[in-house]
DNA sequence: ATGCAAATGCAACAATGTTGCGTTTGTTAA
DNA sequence: TTAACAAACGCAACATTGTTGCATTTGCAT
């Protein structure tokens, strides 16, 4: 595992709750609710967790992402943002059926033209249906 | 003031609270938070409050969107959206100084190519920067 | 004016997120 | 290796946001 040089990078200590963490995000690409990850880790303490992707959010390790019903989501970083700055302006996909999120790299989103006075610095898009388990594809 | 018609023709009783609500909406093209609307009818119960926001919504007289810092909020549905499915596919822009969440009806959403399997169904694009107050333009 | 269903207010609760503080642990440097 | 310090952790308490049940009030149709 090289987690252990990723997060002394980031000047981050190694503990075990954090290479759990960073583990569980890196082998997906979807994106896990606090929940969904505090009953992963049922014996770390919830305050921790919060902390934990606090954390790595601030690294520039994880993303947070509201979901299609209002649940915060957090997910591994692929392309390496600037620290504090997440320039993930890629596309989330939000499977209605089983709820799982995706992040979806390699959807371009074209740039928008904005109204007059109005700068834009960023944009989140969010796409609900089915993923491709659910759409029976 | 036809609130009360609109409200009559959605199968809704007209009440004071309800009046009141409607009329802040409608007067702006802003999305309020539930705490913006608490302070505003500071002796409306918070639950009724709640429960006018989920009625209009199902009424399709107001859309609920989250803010890029994960606050929802509540916007008049200038379109008009069919009962209980709402189609307020247009862009949101939430201002990073003033935190005010504008409804951008004219900017359109091109339509995004999915990969295999997702089918997507509708979207929600959220768009973050300076307002026309906050840029200085 | 009357009656009924719908809307409201209140209390209690659940879920999510935050803060303070004492203890434990990782890391650096002797 | 060990000692020392800052960072991370666990726990308790609290804040905010949203939900549910129930008794009371109110809008509206007759």
């Amino acid at each position: 595992m090289d987690y252990m040089l990723q997060l002394r990078e980031k000047g981050l200590k190694v503990t075990p709750s954090r290479l759990n963490v960073i583990k569980v995000l890196d082998s997906s690409h979807l994106a896990y609710s606090h929940s969904d990850l505090e009953s992963l880790f049922s014996k770390m303490d919830r305050v921790t967790l919060y902390r934990i992707l606090k954390d790595f959010e601030d690294a520039g390790i994880v993303h947070k992402i509201m979901d299609i019903d209002g649940v915060t989501r957090f997910a591994i970083c692929k392309s390496t943002c600037p620290d504090g700055h997440h320039t993930d302006d890629h596309v989330h996909f939000n499977c209605k059926a089983c709820h799982k999120m995706f992040c979806l790299e390699k959807v371009q989103v074209p740039h928008l033209k904005m109204p007059q006075g109005f700068k834009a610095m960023g944009l989140h898009t969010l796409i609900y249906g089915l993923c491709e388990n659910c759409s029976g594809a």
